[in-house]
This record gives structure tokens, C-alpha cells and sequence, in this order.
DNA sequence: TATATTTAATTCATTTGTGAATGGATTGGC
DNA sequence: GCCAATCCATTCACAAATGAATTAAATATA
């Protein structure tokens, strides 16, 4: 025949060249070097016979885009990629000695309030091992980045089910030390005077953000990308930052000076895993315990006072 | 994660070992050595962390079986495999020099009637390349073996499309030389006194062997697996066949003995093609120039007394 | 304008993967 | 029961692919 077919491994890095826009980044995730990104690169485009990516710009701005013909070849791809995908998800199937590992992905501040339940969740399971993740960007199910996913949005996309944990509510917190150099913290007064951290996401606001920044009739003072981050500032007595109650609760050392807001519509955490892993016993059974979890805990996230 | 994912490639090889029983017979088939076939065979199943394959049996006899997890794993794979074969057969569209090959497949003895006409085929076609191609097993155009097949019969499975050629009879041939030796050869006598060539395929008989063995009241003495090798005994003055009429008349040493026979039902040719390479335009030019050539000779396919 | 950062290309030593050859095992034909 | 054929595992010399390090280019920031 007409040449030999193209390594279907090269044709995994092309779509995740594509996806990344840069050899450097696509070697990062694939934890290969970048020489080797460009090389088989090199090598697909040779056995394709066509330019696929071109390098517009330079520098750090620079980014690899899809020539006409690499826009006509990435869905071929793209196929490949779901097949692939699923491979991985059905993965810790065919282990025998299976570790029983189930990894649960959420943000930076509920991975904390799991965290320190983990004994409860681990009881009686013998054997099962707990990947707790958070990352900046939403785990990515499909790719199983995570088994159990816990999100405040209700996802749309993908072959995803998800399950509805109780809605939690917002209130307003301190640090003790804050508040005591602080008086006006502990009254209305707090809203014109404070210094406040708010969350400030480069991709969409939230509703808490947009709620604070009327409330105090300006931005707040500081403004973290990272809601770990926001925590942490509070704990230093930087100011106050609107924090969910059920994570504000958990510190000792942070004072709740509001009831749970009403005027903000509370919000729900979903539970949400893919389609294919609904019925893996391991992951059900996480998924069960975590909800219970949730379940029990309800007075924490939707404490008494709110309306 | 839990290790890495599984080499694409890998995945590739496996399914060709699960298809073909063998690391040998795999090896052949993707151009690779035997002990490269067992080794990536070894690191998929170390990385799937399960034995997919086992050989039962031992010797030439023996073959590579599907364990319970392998059977688990083929079809997952087999998505990846579809997928890859569809950029298989899109890839000539990418080469930008393209060389134009268009890939025919048929029959041992179709092929030879094709290429001495492939003058009259290539005919104000410049810059084109025709490959001919013709083996034991049917090519598979899903796989892209070829881009035109000619086949006698109406393929049902896969994504292909088809157009039919004239209907072809069958006449009773020999070799002028072994005429002259054997006179009864013009008479009925033949059927009771000549030796006789057939076609005795594997993979199910083929009406006309089904014809000769009735009407000779015995089985061919000579029995040839290989159309090909049919005129070649046939040409060398072994004895007298029943070839199609088409086959037998390109043959200027070949006399033909009979009219087309009548109780042989006239088989129909068919040309066919994959789906994706329907409005390949260099392979629609080509399939059209060969339905082309079948009509214009069909007064060689179906001759003057043929019922 | 200078500096720090990010990117891709190149080079080179090392690791990894490959295939030819060999030997052992098993089957089928004679 | 012997011989030929086929298959797999193993060995080993060689080839190919990899990544660390370096260089060069371009951008954004100070």
C-alpha cells in the first residue's frame, strides 16, 4: 500500500497538540518531553503526507493551530479519542489484584470538608483506597480524572449522572483575632468599613461574588482566583469574605457574624459520576457513602436562621 | 492515576493478535517480527493489569484465545479500531502530492482481463496510478486493501456500495494443442473421456465446479484452490475447464469447446467500493472507466448463444 | 530599552525497542 | 514412529526513540 498507516499513538498526540496549543503543554500533560512532541508530530504529518499544525505567532503567545487539512483529520480523530477514553474509564475492571482506588474530585474548599470525614467514610470499607483532587479547572470525567465528581453546577455535557446533595447556604465570616481589632465586623457597619476578599474566577462569576460586591457597593479589597486561597486569607484576619456556612463552620478559629444569607439563592451540590461508572461496586458504594455524608451533615450546610 | 494509560498502539496490535489466533500470523499481517508482536502483547496486559490473551493448544495447531477479560476488552477496542480504519481510508485525501493511486481488486483472472486493458483504462488519465491487486482472500475495502474491488458476489456486510456489471457466461475450454491430441475433447465424448480442471475452493464451491462434477458424473481430476493456476494447467495442456467465456477468449492458445452453457445460471459481476471513497474523485473516475470497459466488451462476457 | 518568561529547535548520551537467529515444543503427514 | 512444518520464547547485536541540556526567538512586563 501507499506508505505505511500512521502510528495510532502519534495520532493521540496530535489531538492532544491541537487541544493544547503547544507542544510544551501537550508534553506536560502527557508527561513526555517536548522534543518527542515535536518529533512525532514531524513523524505523523510525514505519514499523512500534509501539513497538520502550524506554529502562528512566537514566543509564549504563539500557539499551534490546525491547518485546513489537520481541521479535516482531528474529528477522525476525535473518534478515536472517545474509544480510547472509554478504554480507560473501563480500566480498573479488568485489574485483578484491583487496588480499589476511587478517586473523588471537587473544589478546593469541599475536598477540605471531605477530607476531614474521610474516617467516617472510610469506615467499614477494608481495602478501598481514597484519591482525594482538586485542581483548578473541573475534573474531566470522561477522561477519568476522577471517579466521583462534586460540583455546584448542574453539568450538561458529556455521558455524566448525577445525583442532587442539599442545597447550602451562604453567611459571612471572620477571624476571631480579625473581629476583636475590628468591632464594626460584628455589625451592619461592617459592609461600608471592612476590608473584604471576594472571589474573583477569570471564567464566569458567582452569585455569592456578585451579591457581595452590591451589598458593599464596590469590589472587594482583595480577590483570589482560588477559593482556597480566599480561605486562607481569612484565617490570616485580612477581612471578611462570604464563605458556603458548612465550610466557614469548620474553622475554629472563624467567626460567623451573619445568619445564612436570604437574598441568596442557595445553592446545590451535585453528585456526579459517569455514565460508565454508575455501576462499578467501589464507586457506587463512594458514591452512596459521600452522599450520606452530605445527607447527615445537612444542618452544616443549610444551618438554622435561613429562611 | 492509577498508572498510565495503555499505548494506542498496543490496543492496535491486540486486536490483530485476537483476530488472527497468532503472534506469527499477526506479525505477517502488520509487517512487525514475532517476538515484537508477544512483547506489546506482555506490556498492554501489564498495563491493563489482566492476561487478555492465552494460547491453547501448542504447535502450529495451537492459537492465541480471548481470556474473559480480553473478550471484555475487544470490543472497546474495536471502536478505536473502526475509528482508525475511517482515517485509513480518508488519508490519501491528505497527501498533498498525491500520487493518485487508485487500488483494484478482483479475482485472479478478472485481473488479468483488467490489466491488458488498462491502456484503454488509463487512456487521457495523466498523473494516475493504478495498482492491481489480487489475493487468495477477499480485500477487504473497509480496511482499505483496496479502493475498487470487482467481486461475482453482492457483499452484504460493511459500509459499501455497489454497482453491477454485466452478467457472465461460462464455456467449456482447452488448449488448442491438447485438442489436436485428444479429438474427443470436440465432441461429447469429453465429458466421459477428457481430463478435467476444476475449482475447488476452500471456502465453499462455486456453481460452475458444482456444473462440471454433474455433468462429468465424478469430481475433476485436477482441482485447483487458485483460479490462476486453473489456466495455468489449463494452458499447459493438462486437460479442459469450465472457465468464464470473458477469461477463456483472452487466451489466443485456448480453444473454446462449447457454447456459453445454458443450465449455468449467468453470474453477475459486481464493482464495488467503500462508502468513503464514493466521491473520492480519482476513484469515481476510475470506477466509472471500468463499469465503462464491462460494458463496452460485454459481448465478451455474454457471447453470441447464450440463451 | 532591558529583563524575565515561555516557546520551539538542536544536539548528544542514554535508554528503549526491534528483529534475526536459535532452540524447544507440538502437531500433522507419511 | 519419524520427518517436516509451524509456533513461541529467548538471546543478543543493532537501530531507533527518548529526554536533559542548550540555544535561539519572540513576547510581555518593568
Amino acid at each position: 500500500m501507499n506508505g505505511l498507516a500512521p502510528d495510532w499513538d502519534d495520532l493521540r498526540l496530535f489531538a492532544v497538540i491541537a487541544a493544547e496549543g503547544s507542544l510544551s503543554a501537550a508534553a506536560r500533560r502527557l508527561k513526555l518531553s517536548q522534543p518527542t512532541m515535536g518529533r512525532r508530530l514531524q513523524a505523523l504529518e510525514k505519514q499523512m503526507g500534509a501539513k497538520l499544525l502550524e506554529r502562528v505567532g512566537g514566543g509564549p503567545a504563539g500557539s499551534y493551530v490546525l491547518t485546513p487539512k489537520g481541521a479535516e483529520l482531528l474529528p477522525l480523530v476525535e473518534r478515536m479519542v472517545e474509544a480510547g477514553e472509554a478504554i480507560e474509564r473501563a480500566r480498573p475492571d479488568f485489574a485483578e489484584g484491583a487496588t480499589g482506588t476511587v478517586r473523588i474530585a471537587s473544589g478546593h474548599l469541599t475536598i477540605r470538608f471531605i477530607a476531614r470525614r474521610l474516617p467516617e467514610l472510610l469506615d467499614t470499607m477494608p481495602g478501598l483506597e481514597i484519591e482525594l483532587y482538586s485542581s483548578y479547572s473541573v475534573a474531566n470525567l470522561s477522561r477519568r480524572e476522577a471517579d466521583i465528581a462534586i460540583r455546584n453546577r448542574r453539568p450538561e455535557e458529556g455521558r455524566l449522572v448525577m445525583r442532587s446533595l442539599p442545597q447550602y447556604s451562604y453567611a459571612v465570616f471572620g477571624a476571631r483575632e480579625y473581629v476583636a481589632r475590628h468591632p464594626e465586623a460584628a455589625s451592619e457597619a461592617r459592609y461600608e468599613h471592612c476590608r473584604w476578599i471576594g472571589f474573583d474566577d477569570t471564567r464566569g462569576r458567582s452569585d455569592s461574588f456578585e451579591w457581595l460586591c452590591a451589598k458593599i457597593g464596590r469590589v472587594p479589597e482583595i480577590r483570589c482566583s482560588n477559593a482556597g486561597t480566599i480561605l486562607n486569607a481569612l484565617l490570616a484576619g485580612t477581612g471578611l469574605a462570604v464563605l458556603p456556612c458548612f465550610i466557614g463552620a469548620e474553622e475554629p478559629s472563624l467567626l460567623q457574624l451573619t445568619a445564612p444569607i436570604d437574598d441568596l439563592d442557595r445553592e446545590t451540590m451535585w453528585l456526579v459520576l459517569h455514565e460508565d461508572m454508575r455501576n462499578r461496586p467501589r464507586v457506587r458504594l463512594v458514591a452512596d457513602r459521600i452522599a450520606a455524608l452530605f445527607h447527615r451533615h445537612r444542618h452544616l450546610l443549610q444551618p438554622e436562621g435561613a429562611g
